[in-house]
DNA sequence: GCAGATCCATCTTTAAAAATGATTCTTTAA
DNA sequence: TTAAAGAATCATTTTTAAAGATGGATCTGC
């Protein structure tokens, strides 16, 4: 009874989503000796390195970025009997969804209260990101999917749109016309949410299209600390109205519409074409659909 | 690091293939307490059981009828994640055909001489049957693939015509016009192989044709006893000619051809459907069809 | 109906594997 | 120069798997 099994697939695994052998160690609830251990195992008895040890962590050799879509094909596999045949017959395995900030704000709340209740042997887990970190992310097998800006282009990937959102401008109540003072010019302190963030895009284009640019800005990590500055008067920011839409109706700020080509944004989710779903994720989708 | 693996689906696998406990834990090179000991802990880790026990050995139940799919599969990916990555990129696993006697005598050798050098990291196990026990193998998962008689009407099962039989009389060299006997009524003794053997239909319809019934027949389990018997003149039989035709060549038979609708025989491989092709069985496959 | 053969479950013991914790080495950041 | 982070190694413990022996139940041939 030797051999690999799908366990040691799955250690490599975190080992290549974390790339560092410490923190797969953590996340598997382990130590890293063990998994080191483990690891020197796979790779003797596949006869080959799966990764370049460095002193900032490991990262995969070309042997196992050929290893890892069987990882996750062998892990889905599993899951997969093991919900066809379980006593209760509940799906179960794992759920790794990524998600833009506002999306999971405004619409992953909704989701997650129907999802998770009706799938409690699922282990979900969300993660928040730019639509460009995530969309990596799912192409390493990192996530199963991920709620993106749309559109996408990868051929490696399919999309399923999910949510239409209108991007408003937020202001704090006091503001009454904040589209004069931008044309006059006279443009607030902006507040954005993070590098990569694909609304920036369509804030500067916006802007350009008054011939203003994208100066004064203040990035800011959190969705509800703009929110909080920007409904103390301190600047302005942009992002769908679904996000503030609770803000606004207890008059913490004030929108102002943009045009319907600027403003209309689709969230789409992503996944791999070639990844095999697992019925948490089969289960995910029929959640996102039948809204 | 709990959780199901690949190993604990082998070996449920190996006793749904040998409806024993015991006689799984042999063919796994273990004993049987320990076969029990971990089937019964998969059972349990699945909330269900998989097999009825009763005194001549194990059933699967519903349950397990339905996770053995999944563990063939699972088996096979495991056996494609090992091919693609390792080392030096030689296909491995394991490969169990079917075979009817006559093809595994008459056509193995040479497939195998291609195959075996070729794919040193192959585990290979040959299984004779009829055609009627290799077709139930296959459609079970106890076996990859079979060479069966044609026609096949399953809709499990695809197959590739693999050869074409031409089956003949065959008798000691002595006996010069079988054919002229055989219109007298005067059978001689016939040997047939084996009860289920689909040849024998052939051999039924061509004595019908004659007005004849398929009476003063030998059964006989080896087909070197029946060519053996047939030589030193005891009787006749029917089988394809290339089994034969060494011993023709030898002299140590004489063949009689048939009119072609009741010699053409064809043989073909099948295998199941929805069965994931491992990197062994596809190696076998090309070397089947480049011939 | 009795002796022997099968077959599975259970229990105890032994061997193998995996996990842990402590330590060392190296490199990068402060 | 000192932390900090990351990985390898090693001794130790814990866990898990395998082995071997035994018992009960059922079937077979005599």
């Amino acid at each position: 009874m030797i051999g690999m099994n799908v366990s040691d697939l799955n250690l490599f695994a975190a080992v290549a989503r974390h790339g560092s052998i410490t923190k797969a160690a953590r996340r598997l609830n382990t130590v890293q000796s063990n998994v080191t251990t483990r690891l020197r195992l796979l790779e003797e008895e596949l006869g080959v390195s799966l990764f370049q040890r460095h002193h900032h962590g490991v990262t995969l050799t070309r042997s196992g970025h050929e290893l890892l879509p069987y990882a996750h094909q062998l892990d889905v596999l599993l899951q997969k009997a093991k919900c066809a045949v379980s006593a209760d017959g509940a799906t179960r395995g794992s759920l790794r969804v990524g998600s833009m900030e506002t999306t999971a704000a405004a619409r992953l709340p909704a989701l997650l209260r129907r999802y998770v209740p009706a799938h409690r042997e699922v282990d979900v887990a969300i993660e928040t990101g730019t639509t460009r970190a995530l969309t990596q992310a799912v192409l390493e097998y990192r996530l199963d999917g991920a709620f993106v800006a749309g559109p996408v282009e990868l051929d490696e990937l399919e999309h399923t749109p999910s949510f239409v959102e209108e991007l408003v401008l937020v202001s704090s109540p006091e503001h009454k016309s904040i589209t004069d003072a931008l044309e006059q010019g006279k443009i607030p302190k902006m507040f954005v949410f993070r590098v990569g963030c694909s609304y920036r895009q369509k804030l500067e284009r916006f802007l350009a299209g008054r011939g203003l640019n994208l100066v004064n800005q203040l990035e800011m990590g959190t969705l509800e600390g703009i929110i909080g500055c920007v409904s103390a008067g301190l600047g302005i920011t942009m992002m769908p109205f679904s996000v503030v839409e609770r803000h606004v109706k207890r008059g913490e700020v004030a929108i102002h519409r943009l045009a319907p080509d600027d403003a209309r944004v689709e969230t789409v989710f992503i996944m791999r074409r070639d990844m095999i779903r697992s019925p948490a994720l089969e289960a995910f989708l029929s959640v996102i659909s039948s809204q």
